[in-house]
RNA sequence: UCCCCGGUAGCUCAGUUGGUUAGAGCGGGUGACUGUUAAUCACUAGGUCGUUGGUUCGAGUCCAUCCCGGGGAGCCA
């Protein structure tokens, strides 16, 4: 039996396996006004709060992530546990309702339940002390209770933001012929000196096998050599890169480095397009119209997480977004980065200069005072840059690029590759790199070479960025950064 | 890693030049009231003031130390 695309999902619903799972309408659902007034429905969630009438009912506003909006559940006092069970419901219980979908007497919402049926699956132990209660938290509390905080509506919000932003690149690149690849996690290389690595060893540290001159004999460890976790997929992608033309990693990525900003963690996700037969306008082209892609993506699939962004954590939240779809990102070289930012009258605190690289505070110059524009910058000069970066004719610059965003900052960092055997091996040299360990990178220029060009994106500055959240610790669930690992 | 700021109730905070029994709002409990919606009103329980040491007749308050958190910088995505 063959199935049209289209139908796959209706197909998938209809058998038996799934009779249990639609029994229950999620909340979206229910808000909708997919179904009709006077439906019975049960749904599934958690209590939001509880506000009762001596009238004789209580109000449920109650949760279950699938959209923004808790529906309000009626439940009257006829109820058999209305005073034994109901009653007593706080904040963050578990309950399935059943009832009557009506359109509702009050005001603030469109539909609610009638109920039926209450049934409590979890109780609060003690609602004294549960940490999510119906008010306004700071974010740093809620990072000791991160295991609970996507109860809360700001982290509901930022997870399916989060969720429709994944989709969404996916889909750009599917729809545009790039194959995701699953570049390793554990890897061997130094890669390309990115970052600090977090060693991968199964050795017994207080019992450290050594070599005769004293170093650890890694020879003994698990892969009988030394590994670590990787901090870009790059350069194995390069690989599939140079055979299946356009390609692109997504996946964890590890930097070991002591950074304690509210833009950097030691595990995040990336985003790595690398194509091939490409220069480096090709790679910033592409760049401007992916993240044009995901910026419309979100706006259209969760406009009322959004709205919540614009209302309580960033006021131009929406309209920056819109603003950024609609103008062409500005591009200019380095060399006139530096131009602009000297002859701007400004006192930066550190003076930029050609061959010094940008600081954070010319970056903000550029992108949030002088263009008032996402800006990406290109050609940097040779010496601040990657060794795998292609060298310009006079050797003094690098085909790199960086996009810059008003509020952020370097939300991508790109290049068009070093595509010609004997410049990259003298790069290499002149860096002092393990000839061996790089080998297999160097064959790709031995065997085939073509011009390829790629760009990397840090998953959670995206969603900052989307979001106005603005400490990156709070748009990935559980964060790890220098002297935190909970959860 | 460096520079600033902070740590008081379950949460968000106030706490005077050091001075008796450390306060408020929210949340919890009890009651009243109400198609309510951050409900409202009354009553009530709840604190070794981050740690250790010091100065002082007396420390939440001053000093030192360590721990933890936040912001900024560097490194980068």
């Amino acid at each position: 039996m063959r199935i049209a695309p289209g139908d796959l999902l209706s197909w998938a619903n209809s058998l038996e396996i799934n009779h249990n799972i639609m029994s229950a309408v999620s909340i979206k659902k229910a808000l909708s006004g997919e179904i009709a007034s006077g439906t019975q429905i049960k749904i599934r969630g958690w209590v939001r709060t509880r506000r009762d009438s001596k009238a004789g009912f209580s109000f449920i506003s109650t949760h279950d992530g699938s959209c923004f909006d808790p529906i309000q559940v009626v439940a009257p006092a006829e109820l058999e546990n209305y005073s034994s069970e109901v009653q007593k419901l706080t904040s963050g219980c578990a309950v399935i309702c059943t009832g009557e979908l009506v359109e509702s007497q009050g005001r603030g919402q469109k539909f609610e339940i009638q109920a039926s049926s209450v049934e409590v699956l979890g109780w609060v132990e003690d609602p004294d002390t549960y940490p999510i209660q119906p008010k306004r938290h700071s974010f740093e509390f809620l990072r000791d209770v991160a295991h609970l905080r996507p109860r809360t509506n700001t982290f509901g919000a930022i997870t399916r933001v989060r969720h429709v932003a994944a989709q969404a690149i996916h889909r750009y690149f599917h729809e545009n012929g790039f194959f995701w690849v699953n570049t390793p996690i554990i890897t061997a290389s130094d890669a390309e000196g990115a970052g600090d690595m977090f060693r991968v060893s199964t050795l017994d540290l207080a019992n450290l096998p050594y070599k005769e001159n004293g170093s650890v004999d890694f020879d003994r460890d698990f892969f009988g050599r030394e590994t670590f976790l990787t901090v870009s997929g790059q350069l194995n992608v390069e690989g599939y890169c140079l055979a299946l033309s356009n390609v692109y990693t997504f996946g964890p990525t590890f930097r070991a480095e002591n950074s304690n900003t509210t833009r950097h963690l030691a595990e995040f996700w990336m985003i790595e397009p690398e194509i091939a037969f490409a220069d480096l306008d090709d790679v910033a082209d592409l760049a401007e119209n992916f993240l044009k892609y995901v910026f419309k993506s979100v706006l259209d699939e969760c406009p009322d997480d959004m709205a919540f962004f614009a209302q309580r954590i960033e006021p131009t939240a929406i309209e920056r977004l819109e603003r950024l779809i609609d103008a062409p990102f500005v591009h200019i070289d380095y060399a006139e980065a530096i131009g602009i930012l000297k002859a701007s009258g400004k006192k930066f605190e550190f003076k930029p200069e050609w061959g010094l690289d940008l600081q954070t505070e010319h970056e903000r110059y550029l992108t949030e005072k002088h263009f008032n524009a996402p800006v990406i910058v290109k050609n940097y000069p040779t010496e601040i840059k990657a060794f795998y970066m292609r060298l310009s004719d006079d050797g003094k610059t690098v085909a790199a690029l960086d996009v810059l965003a008003p509020g952020i900052g370097e939300i991508i960092g790109g290049a068009q590759r070093e595509e010609r055997l004997d410049v990259l091996q003298k790069r290499m040299l002149e860096q002092g790199m393990d000839a061996e360990t790089y080998s297999w990178y160097v064959d790709f220029r031995r065997y085939g070479t073509v011009p390829h060009a790629g760009f990397g994106l840090g998953f959670e500055r995206l969603i900052t960025y989307i979001t106005g959240m603005s400490n990156i610790r709070d748009v990935i669930p559980y964060p790890r950064v220098p002297g935190r690992a909970d959860f």
